[in-house]
DNA sequence: TAAAGAAGACCGACCGGTCGTATTTATTTC
DNA sequence: GAAATAAATACGACCGGTCGGTCTTCTTTA
């Protein structure tokens, strides 16, 4: 951000502890999140995190916005480097399966874990949450409508339901993996998705590129 | 459970415990749910709590089971009124929405709201709720073999898929509906899984009975 | 009168948050 | 260039409050 270097590794350390965080949210949600074990697992003393952030509740915003940047690096950038169109849609829900299923958190989805904790809370977390999501919900129908708009959808196409039907493919892998069998159920994540472009989409090859 | 009337009028006042703790606890979560605030809710004092229930972990095993029963008589026991096959499908997916819209729990969904809290965390409360929705799971699939069975279902179709696809769509409108728009949600909902069903099966009325 | 049940004071542990202190780092002065 | 000083930073003890859980006491009922 600046050219100052005591800023920048400020940032840097900023940056480690909100991965941390991410990872802790992730399992034990936002408000389960205990400052003290959050500074232990980084070596760092609890006092040390009042420094970076005023309070818990600014840390746990601060940790929604660093959850968003790791969601837009490992979902959304390798989904838009896929052709517009109905193989950018498989592409996003894809990464995101594969993310669910590469298990760099514990928790399996930090927004899924989040979202349900807070979602009866009102306060600045839930409201931060909510602007996230109804992002989410629109990133995903604009996907839908480009589909549309390049013909390879039906024009009939109810770009908000085919969005609410993929996201909700994610969501309930989300919940199910920790719960019950993981393979199977991102084998059906992946197949729902599949499924639903395939018949709507007949006549264009669903793979992504170098895969069989 | 017994003729000894001191011992009825203490499972009255267990199920009352327990139906305001799944209330509370599908806002606040299974861990989130305070001993305190629940026995000020029902206006009794926190340690007779501890009269009817061990542990705190008792009380949230005892919560699962009455949210268990609650889910059987608002869902399962209406949708089980309908004809077997593809209208009892959609008949259960349409009660639990019904459920979700009546509002009657703040949290939205008691399950969804746990089972995310719980599912990072092992233990006693972590595996009942992998019992439980391991049990919803085998439910959903035999009701979709059922429609298979009865040929109102193409005898290809992927029972555990279109399970899997069916409960997705009802995870979803469990945590869009408190953060986004809840009626464009149910719908969404809705419509999902009776355009699903109307694919699969277009010779067959999906309409309830008396519903246009 | 005896027995059973609820009530509320109480305990140790942990929470988010504050503050005085000590260590370190960087700058200045001889 | 070395020593001394000043400023920034991180630490850990500590605070009030809440948690799950226990225990003694009091009320009530048979």
């Amino acid at each position: 951000m600046t050219v100052d270097g005591r800023l920048a590794r400020g940032e840097r350390t900023r940056t480690a502890v909100l991965d941390a965080a991410v990872s802790l949210a992730s399992a034990n949600g936002l408000d389960g999140l205990s400052l003290g074990h959050l500074a232990d697992s980084l070596g760092v003393s609890k006092s040390g995190l009042f420094a970076h952030w005023r309070s818990k509740e600014a840390l746990q915003l601060a940790t929604i916005d660093r959850a968003v940047t790791q969601w837009q690096e490992r979902i959304i950038a390798p989904a838009l480097r896929a052709p517009r169109g109905v193989r950018r849609i498989r592409a996003l829900h894809e990464a995101r399966i594969d993310f669910y299923a590469a298990q760099v958190l514990p928790g399996g989805c930090f927004f899924a874990t989040t979202e349900f904790e807070f979602n009866a809370r009102p306060g600045a977390v839930r409201d931060r949450l909510a602007e996230v999501f109804a992002a989410w919900t629109a990133f995903l129908e604009r996907l839908v409508r480009e589909a549309v708009d390049l013909g390879e959808l039906p024009s009939d196409v109810d770009a908000a339901l085919l969005a609410y039907e993929i996201d909700a493919c994610g969501i309930a892998a989300a919940m199910r993996s920790r719960l019950l069998d993981p393979e199977t159920t991102y084998r059906h994540a992946r197949l729902g998705v599949l499924g639903r472009l395939r018949a709507l989409c007949p006549d264009l090859t669903l793979l992504p590129e170098g895969q069989s």
